[in-house]
DNA sequence: AAAATAGTTCAATAACTATTGATCTATCAA
DNA sequence: TTGATAGATCAATAGTTATTGAACTATTTT
């Protein structure tokens, strides 16, 4: 009772969701000035002026990459409750945890299985191989 | 004696080179359809048509975005010494654990410092606090 | 030599997106 | 109320890219 997709093949559908989630963060990260923004945030920079200043950009594109790194769940912001002209943006160390993990758990050098064609000539050797004929 | 960028106000540049290269790979991986042919690459599906077939996708789509993997590094390939139409994709351990490994530190949550505002009212607040004045 | 096979490359298109400049909103200060 | 401040939103543009279809290369088979 997976959550049906059109092409099951040879994927667990099991990860599709989690694939999609994956690919739209890693696509918002995947940008140098978003990827120094995240950066500055880290160190605790937070308002759109200085973020701007550090990276030499205009507000209005510091704006916008904040933007997309909110919708995929990264960044959070805040009001100034004193000044409420004031916006402070922060990384949801919750997120990021969560992205962490996903990502580890997804490239783990140990779930990277060893050569297995399935086509090919060499993939009838293997093939061979698999049914119990030694090479 | 730092490579010298144009912006080096609050990042330490030392950073930089690294940064734009994680970018280049997570943008790569930033696509749901590359995503999947990781996956399946880990699982050792290795040519290009049986990842056409699993992933419904024509086989010179399939060419494309392996192309964009191979070009940020992460995937290897290998002709058959028996048959030399056809080629096999792997995924390059090393690169990915190389990957993997500056990931981690980029986002390791031990990193994201508290907030620590240097503009706002708040940030006035904190710098008086930073001077030894107490809360 | 001719046909089939596996896959790449090329050209065109449609969709998307980073960047810029201008305008707009909301809030605080004078 | 007028002006300044912080920032978002809008419109336009330029550059990028995923996708499709056709043509091409290299290799093996018949």
């Amino acid at each position: 009772m997976q959550p049906t997709t059109q092409e099951t093949n040879q994927i667990d559908t099991q990860e599709g969701v989690a694939i999609a989630q994956l690919a739209r963060q890693l696509k918002a990260l995947g940008e140098p000035n978003r990827l120094r923004i995240v950066q500055l945030l880290r160190e605790g920079v937070q308002c759109n002026c200085e973020l701007g200043d550090a990276l030499g950009m205009a507000p209005n594109l510091i704006s916008h990459h904040l933007r997309t790194l909110r919708e995929v769940g990264l960044v959070e912001v805040e009001r100034d409750a004193v000044d409420a002209r004031w916006i402070y943006y922060s990384l949801d160390r919750d997120a990021l945890a969560a992205l962490l993990g996903a990502f580890d758990a997804f490239f783990d050098p140990a779930r990277i299985k060893e050569r297995h064609p399935a086509c090919g000539p060499q993939g009838s050797l293997v093939r061979l191989d698999e049914i119990g004929v030694a090479a």
